[in-house]
RNA sequence: GCUCCCUUCGUCUAAUGGUUAGGACGUCAGGUUUUCAACCUGAAAACAGGGGUUCAAUUCCCCUAGGGAGUACCA
């Protein structure tokens, strides 16, 4: 046994990789890789009418994407099912089970009755100590774990601190149902267990879990793993993050060209602190990243934070790689195979060519691409009629007269835009920043951004920009 | 209902038994930019409420209120 730490991340198959997970994953992964250990990874498929195939891709698609690795081959716990009925036999010759032959309706009767009563609902545990003689003839028993009646049961989390349980309001749970599937938290300790985790860290809505399941452990004669309940991400509103909320899985965010380091800088500044830093590097956080910095109360998950991170790290990529994220996003956009014929083979040199201006003025990448429009306007250039709203009757005709030079065949300098647009507008009594915004309009069919010497820049055809460039010394 | 957890600016958070309670996003105001962004400077903005303990409490304890999670032969 050697005492290295080995995390997991066990998320159940049944949608995307939820944002939540995520952030449960990189604490498995930044406190693995802080401390010199493994995470490991497992999929809980045993709810096989909710698990699909699909949903593991994108599940490991999703952790890829972010840039979390994981030791080894996932581990798919529904394979591992013979090896939990085995131990839920040996707890049975053990005497620390028993069957139970209580009907659904019976149960449900239980729980009424101890609400009723005002106390902890569930099994009574009628069956524990029952002569099997009085057992049903043709019904199939489940496998109650016999739980502790007295004493209390005590986890000692690094998140949570000491959270104690009174054993009297855990009630004996089913370990094996009646048709001999195991259930999960008799999986999850004997999958733990098997695995050498050392330490796990999940969300706090297992910290019930982790009470009924150290039990367990306790009766297998296992040592109990160190537990790290994290608290869940909240909406904007307070409320659980549910579908309302928008976005939820981690896809969604790829599909809204949000950056992997951005949404880990997010996700990891949600709830853990390292003094006042804010921009971390995954080495930052690996070098800084403990548990006991978690914080203990519900975050909420604040969209435009996230916004602003991005646009950081977008202005600190290089145009290359945008370039290439560009190239994978594009068609998975709604209107991808639009955007795909309006780019073209040129297009992207054109567009990593504008991307200095373009960088600066994007929070994410679809509004960057968003903003390239005008690199792909048709010609020629007509002003539109939600230009035309922005301007009055000098203006327009300004701006009418302005257009078709804008496509001018003429290489032209940056200095001579500027001396000529400028140029039209005094000519027109105008002042620069009242054409701007129409011209933009005209240009990219919105009435922001991008920058209109960028636009100008790049419009004035391949020889002008290399001539910049000779005079730029670039 | 029962069990457990939480509560510092609008949001994410830092710090401390004695501080002008700090930072970031957002907001507002300037600057820079002949536009928009980006960038720089500044401002407004918080210790949930009530009791204790203490010379002193935002910090320690209790109560209340509010929020959250769990409460299955789901995971």
């Amino acid at each position: 046994m050697s005492d290295k730490v080995v995390t997991r991340f066990a998320p159940s198959p049944t949608g995307y990789l939820h944002i939540g997970g995520a952030r449960t994953a990189l604490f498995n992964w930044l406190y693995a890789k802080a401390k010199g250990g493994k995470m490991l990874l497992r999929i809980e498929d045993t709810d096989q009418a909710r698990s699909t195939e699909g949903a593991i891709l994108a599940i490991l698609d999703g952790l890829t994407w972010l840039g979390l690795d994981w030791e080894g081959e996932p581990v798919y716990q529904l394979a591992r099912a013979v090896r939990h009925r085995e131990m839920a036999e040996q707890l049975l010759a053990e005497g620390k089970a028993y069957r139970c032959y209580a009907s659904v309706e019976e149960l449900a009767g239980m729980r009424e009755q101890a609400r009723a009563k005002g106390r902890a609902p569930g099994y009574d545990g009628s069956w524990r100590d029952r002569d099997l003689a009085e057992a049903p003839a043709g019904i199939a028993p489940a496998i109650r774990f016999k739980a502790p009646n007295d004493g209390e049961t005590v986890i000692e989390d690094q998140v949570q601190g000491r959270v104690v349980f009174a054993n009297k309001d855990l009630d004996d749970l089913v370990i094996l149902r009646s048709d001999g599937t195991p259930t999960y938290n008799l999986s999850v300790v004997v999958d733990d267990h098997d695995m050498g985790i050392t330490h796990v860290i999940r969300g706090d809505d297992h910290l019930t879990n982790a009470a009924r399941q150290t039990q367990i452990y306790k009766a297998l004669g296992w040592q109990t793993p160190i537990f790290a309940h994290v608290p869940l991400i909240h909406g904007p509103d307070g409320a659980k993050l549910s579908k309302r909320h928008g976005a939820l899985g981690v896809e969604a965010y790829r599909a809204s060209g949000y950056l992997p380091a951005a949404l880990r800088n997010y996700l990891a500044r949600l709830g853990w602190s390292h003094g006042d830093d804010e921009i971390m590097s995954a080495e930052d956080m690996i070098r800084w990243f403990d548990l006991d910095a978690i914080g203990r109360s519900a975050a909420r998950f604040d969209f435009t934070k996230l916004e602003n991170l991005n646009g950081h790290y977008l202005r600190e990529t290089p145009d290359a790689e945008i370039v290439d994220r560009l190239r994978a996003l594009v068609p998975e956009l709604p209107n991808g195979d639009e955007l795909t014929a309006a780019i073209g083979p040129d297009g992207w040199r054109q567009l990593e060519r504008a991307l200095p201006g373009l960088k600066d003025r994007a929070k994410t990448l679809v509004e960057l691409v968003d903003n390239a429009q005008y690199l792909f306007a048709k010609r020629p250039l007509t002003l539109d009629t939600q230009a035309e709203r922005l301007l009055d009757q000098p203006a327009r005709e300004t701006l009418t007269a302005l257009l078709p030079r804008l496509e001018g065949v003429e290489p032209w300098t940056k200095e001579v835009l500027d001396a000529s647009v400028r140029a039209y507008a005094e000519e027109a009594g105008l002042k620069l920043g009242k054409l701007a915004q129409p011209l933009r309009a005209a240009l990219t069919g919105k009435s922001t951004s991008p920058g209109i010497f960028d636009v100008l820049e790049v419009l004035g055809r391949e020889e002008s920009l290399a001539r910049i460039a000779d005079q730029t010394g670039q």
